[in-house]
DNA sequence: AGCACGCCGACT
DNA sequence: GTCGGCGTGCTC
């Protein structure tokens, strides 16, 4: 008998490993690794999945699996070989890889169930009577009845059985569908046969007549004839139709148009750049492409046509933006020059239909996959090209597990199809770039924008002057005049805020008391539309106190400006100002993002007022002003990356203006003037910021000259996290080489979260074979749990968050 | 993770 | 003397 090696559906380190089943006879063969069966594990039934089909096992007493899950594999022999990677490199459990690269509506749920065995009578009448009118209880209502004894009792007697059931959260969406079933030569006559006042029924089957095809949809039909579900039901009892269901996929650009778009001649400098990839593509030769061009410089062309030439030779691409920037704007791009060959992956769908575009994929039904972060692991067997535009955004690492960089992701799945990445950026990563000048990726630069529009004037304003000059204002008189005339000439302006909802915290201006959350190390945040003080960490809310709870004072004032304070403030100056915001809060609902955009791209609304998400990817003609209200939020939080990321957001957002015909100009507001992140951004010189930021990392010894671990240890008890953290760093010194560095144990920069109190052990190396093994070890010696079971160990192999 | 098994305190 | 508390260890 074969026996089969499951991964199962339990993320814990003492199940992180494989178990063995037996392959019952009528499965044998039509088992095979990377697809999902439900295996008996303990008493219960779980899923799991094959990775390897054998004909014997090491161990004695072997179950047999219940039953197969897919009738063919889920994930195939590269994508199982990668999920291995990824355990190896980040540090996860299997199972959490696996799951990472499917789609959420594979993964089981689970239900427990008493039954009542065939012929057996409850012991006690209240039981008699709960199955009454049916043959299974959900443990859960027996749970809230306090019935579990005595349940547990009966399933003893043998009278109930438990049953635990592996349920699939995919549901494929089943429409219904008729045919006609009367004899194809003698319809007519039965069409006549029918009693008169059967006036719907003839409609409908004279309708189905009339069709090429054997079945149509049953809502069709009801349209088409008037006819109701009632009408449908009497035919089919009279057997003159039949019923079938048949699968369909949930399209969500169902109803839309993609004006179909033809390849753009490529410029000079396109040009010299796309011909290294075309040649890579062609020569079927991996290799990892930085391209680097400035903000309008034509990247999306090159991608477009690159993906062109990966369809001719007959195979696929994959297309990664940062889940922000799947903007209707670049869905269009791609649909419009690849029609139904291309599925859309991003976090605005449903579990549904994620589903049915992974099947799209898996099916081979389309050729390019435009996605965030996970669509890297879409299904393709065959793939020509990789490519990841705005490759700096931080959005492609996950921040849980399996914390992994779509972008070392790419490469490793490149590298097995012999096929090229390219990493789009005006703005590359510190880390990108280094790559890049020494060689390992090839530099492939767009140094101008296209029709050699210019890029755009760039005032960076100080504000401490502005209030020098008594000017308490959120705008300053530049912006604010720069603002007049745009409206006066109707063009448009972006004005960008790092920061949603109306302020960020409250402060007693009699006793400087700020409100913090009871549970995390962080104050409240105040929240306008609900009138509460919310912690972003835990969830906590309380209500906005009228008077400080300190000093009783009720001069409290609120800091810090958002998108919604702007707002208020915009229809005080410029009543007359059409204005759109754009942050989480607006664009929650599906659809509200691309409705907004619509608005302003038809000249709706004259200013564009958001947060991050209108920070890239906008493509207007009519925008010549672009302003920054406060430029260093980002600058001061405690990260090694916030230069840099201050750096990229700035000229990110600059390059909103001006993009077409028309001029643009930009306004920076700024306490900081006089900060090379912000000084550089307003010249758009990422060589010389990169050069700068360069010296800075290699002074900290922070990457790119180093690579980081980071090791984070919570727990309820202060004395226990921070005892522990030391007992772990003191185990890495004694481990790991000299050139090591090795930070800690110190509070994490949110030193409690929930009531958890943080502590870290920051690890900075260059070459340090050791670390993983003794990475894997920290982690086995203290997930064990009846060692202590509040204690959490997170370790994070390149983070990028450092809180 | 979840579940059973097993060993100690407060109840019929 | 039993019910149920949760410490410990296993799941092919």
């Amino acid at each position: 008998m074969q026996v089969a090696s499951v991964i199962v559906d339990v993320a814990a380190m003492q199940t992180d490993r494989s178990f063995d089943y037996l392959i019952p006879d009528k499965w044998s063969g039509m088992i095979a690794p990377g697809m999902r069966v439900i295996v008996p594990f303990g008493p219960r039934s779980i899923q799991g999945f094959v990775t390897e089909v054998k004909s014997r096992s090491e161990v004695e007493k072997l179950k047999p699996l219940i039953e197969p899950m897919d009738l063919l594999p889920v994930l195939n022999a590269e994508l199982l070989s990668l999920a291995d990677w990824l355990t190896e490199t980040t540090l996860c459990f299997k199972i959490s890889a696996y799951q990472a690269m499917l789609p959420a509506a594979m993964k089981a749920k689970y239900e427990k169930v008493f039954r009542l065995i065939d012929g057996k009578t409850p012991s006690t009448k209240e039981i008699a009577e709960l199955f009454q009118n049916r043959t299974e209880i959900l443990w859960e209502e027996v749970a809230k009845l306090g019935l579990l004894t005595v349940f547990r009792q009966e399933v003893k007697a043998n009278r109930i059985e438990l049953v635990y059931k592996v349920k699939s959260k995919g549901n494929k969406k089943m429409i219904r569908m008729i045919g006609c079933a009367l004899p194809a030569n003698q319809s007519k006559e039965y069409i006549e046969q029918l009693p008169a006042n059967a006036l719907k029924q003839k409609l409908v089957l004279e309708y189905l007549v009339k069709q090429t095809s054997k079945f149509v949809s049953a809502k069709e039909a009801m349209e088409a004839s008037g006819a109701s579900s009632a009408t449908l039901k009497s035919l089919i009892e009279k057997g003159l139709i039949v019923e079938t269901k048949q699968e369909m996929y949930r399209d969500p650009y169902e109803n839309r148009e993609f004006q179909k778009t033809e390849p753009l001649p490529l410029t000079e400098l396109q040009e010299k750049a796309i011909i290294p990839i075309l040649q890579s593509i062609e020569q079927e030769q991996h290799e990892t492409f930085l391209l680097y061009g400035v903000t309008g410089s034509g990247k999306t062309e090159i991608y477009l046509q690159s993906i062109q030439k990966v369809l001719k030779i007959g195979k696929e691409a994959i297309v990664l933006v940062p889940e922000i920037s799947l903007t209707p704007q670049m869905v269009h791009r791609f649909k419009g020059r690849f029609g139904d060959d291309v599925a859309v992956l991003h976090s605005g769908l449903s579990i549904g239909e994620k589903y049915d575009e992974w099947r799209k994929i898996q099916r081979k039904e389309v050729k390019v996959v435009v996605g965030a972060r996970s669509a890297i692991f879409a299904p393709f067997e065959n793939l020509g090209i990789i490519i990841i535009d705005e490759e700096h955004e931080t959005s492609y690492k996950q921040e849980e597990n399996p914390r992994y960089h779509a972008r070392e992701t790419a490469i490793k799945r490149a590298q097995h199809y012999n096929c090229p990445v390219i990493l789009g950026s005006a703005t590359p990563a510190l880390e990108s770039f280094a790559r890049a000048q020494k060689g390992v990726y090839k530099l492939l630069t767009l140094s101008k924008r296209m029709n050699d529009q210019a890029l755009p004037d760039v005032e960076i304003v100080d504000m401490r002057e502005e209030l020098r000059d008594g000017n308490r204002s959120m705008f300053s008189r530049a912006l604010f005049e720069k603002l007049e005339d745009r409206l006066k000439k109707g063009e448009q302006t972006v004005l960008f805020l790092n920061r949603r909802g109306h302020s960020s915290f409250i402060m007693c201006r009699d006793c400087g008391y700020v409100s913090g959350c009871p549970h995390c190390d962080i104050s409240l945040t105040y929240h306008r539309y609900s009138h509460q003080m919310k912690c972003h960490y835990c969830g906590y809310e309380e209500p906005v106190p009228h008077a400080c709870p300190e000093c009783n004072s009720e001069h409290i004032r609120y800091f810090g400006t958002g998108t919604q304070k702007v707002e208020e403030e915009l229809g005080k100056l410029l009543p007359y100002a059409k204005v759109v915001r754009m942050d989480v809060d607006t664009t929650s609902k599906k659809g509200a993002h691309e409705k907004l955009l619509r608005q302003f791209e038809e000249g709706k609304a004259d200013i564009l007022l958001g947060t991050q998400m209108i920070a890239k990817g906008l493509d207007f003609p009519n925008i010549t002003l672009v302003g920054v209200l406060t430029a260093d939020t980002m600058l001061h939080i405690p990260d090694f990356r916030s230069s840099e990321k201050t750096f990229q957001l700035l000229t990110q957002v600059s390059g909103r203006a001006g993009r077409h015909e028309l001029q643009g100009e930009v306004v920076i507001q700024t306490y900081t003037p006089e900060h090379y992140s912000i000084q550089l951004a307003g010249e758009q010189d990422y060589d010389q910021f990169y050069q700068q930021e360069m010296m800075i990392r290699k002074m900290g010894h922070y990457p790119p000259f180093y690579f980081l671990a980071l090791v984070t240890v919570s727990h309820y008890d202060v004395i226990t996290a921070s005892s522990i953290t030391e007992k772990i760093t003191n185990y890495l010194r004694s481990h790991l080489s000299k050139s090591a560095i090795i930070l800690g144990p110190v509070a994490s920069p949110i030193p409690r979260i929930n009531d958890r109190y943080r502590y870290q052990c920051l690890i900075k190396y260059k070459r340090e074979p050791k670390l993983n093994e003794g990475l894997k070890t920290i982690l086995e010696h203290y997930t064990k749990q009846h060692k202590d079971k509040h204690l959490q160990v997170a370790i994070d192999v390149n983070p990028f968050i450092m809180m």
